[in-house]
DNA sequence: TAAAAATAGTTACCATAGATAACTGTTACC
DNA sequence: GGTAACAGTTATCTATGGTAACTATTTTTA
């Protein structure tokens, strides 16, 4: 099946770039996203927890944490362990996610509007078999 | 459909490691690649041709065929217009594209491995719609 | 239980990839 | 022949992420 990469690759600059436009009013930008997300829908976690969610090194996350620290949209929060750093949304930051969140299910739907339900369907199931796949053997640690 | 954003996305950083990884050996990224593929398959071209192929400004391409000059992998043919610079794979650039190639599809092929060919088929449909529809009224030039 | 190993996070530094603005040289157009 | 447009380059900037080395804790183990 030549060619797929072309394709799944082609999208991938359009796309971010339209989601980073989308989210430019909040001074964030998709990656600042993930982890909100995250928290949000995991509840307060660790920078290794959200570290390995998304298959990035520690100091990558503590500079997406730090940031979304002077946005005063995470907070830290206590924790047993003294090592770790327990974050969590503030009540702006649960505002912002909702506003984000209803910009990217719009787009998600609009991008979707000629697509026929079963093949948003096979997408949704292909696209992490074929994650899988590639990062079977490959090394990493989250394998 | 919320979510394909999230199934999309946290394929991309596996995808472009694993084929920087393939390409390593050559001293080449994807986005080298990327020059190497569109030469190969349209001829003798422009920087500017590659840049529209791809959406981004010509210094990025500036940047990518001098690389792939130092590489001696292409070179610059006499064209008619003295402004443009047209540009050829060498002997060289042809070996290493085929070498790259046989690579490319055989990861191609493993990764969908497990993957049904009528859901490949759709996969190979759906992402260049997906990619219409972000491009739809974003601005871009190549719309 | 004291020493060693593992873990969480941070800092400093580097690499990749791409954008914008300003520029040179060439061609097209009127 | 003078102005527009175009192709390419250079310089500078941003975004994103990686590695190595470090501190401070906690866990393991001998």
């Amino acid at each position: 099946m030549e060619g797929f990469f072309q394709r799944y690759l082609s999208l991938y600059r359009p796309l971010i770039t339209k989601l980073n436009e989308l989210m430019s009013t909040y001074e964030l930008s998709y990656s600042l996203w993930q982890v909100i997300f995250y928290i949000k829908n995991n509840g307060p976690s660790t920078l290794v927890d959200i570290a390995n969610q998304y298959n990035v090194e520690k100091p990558t996350i503590t500079r997406r944490v730090q940031r979304l620290e002077d946005l005063q949209i995470v907070k830290q929060i206590p924790g047993m362990d003294k090592r770790e750093k327990v974050i969590q949304l503030t009540e702006v930051g649960e505002e912002i996610y909702q506003a984000c969140r209803n910009k990217i299910t719009a787009l998600e739907i609009s991008i979707m509007d000629d697509i026929a339900l079963e093949d948003q369907m096979i997408l949704f199931q292909t696209l992490p078999k074929i994650q899988a796949n590639i990062m079977k053997g490959d090394g990493s640690k989250s394998e």
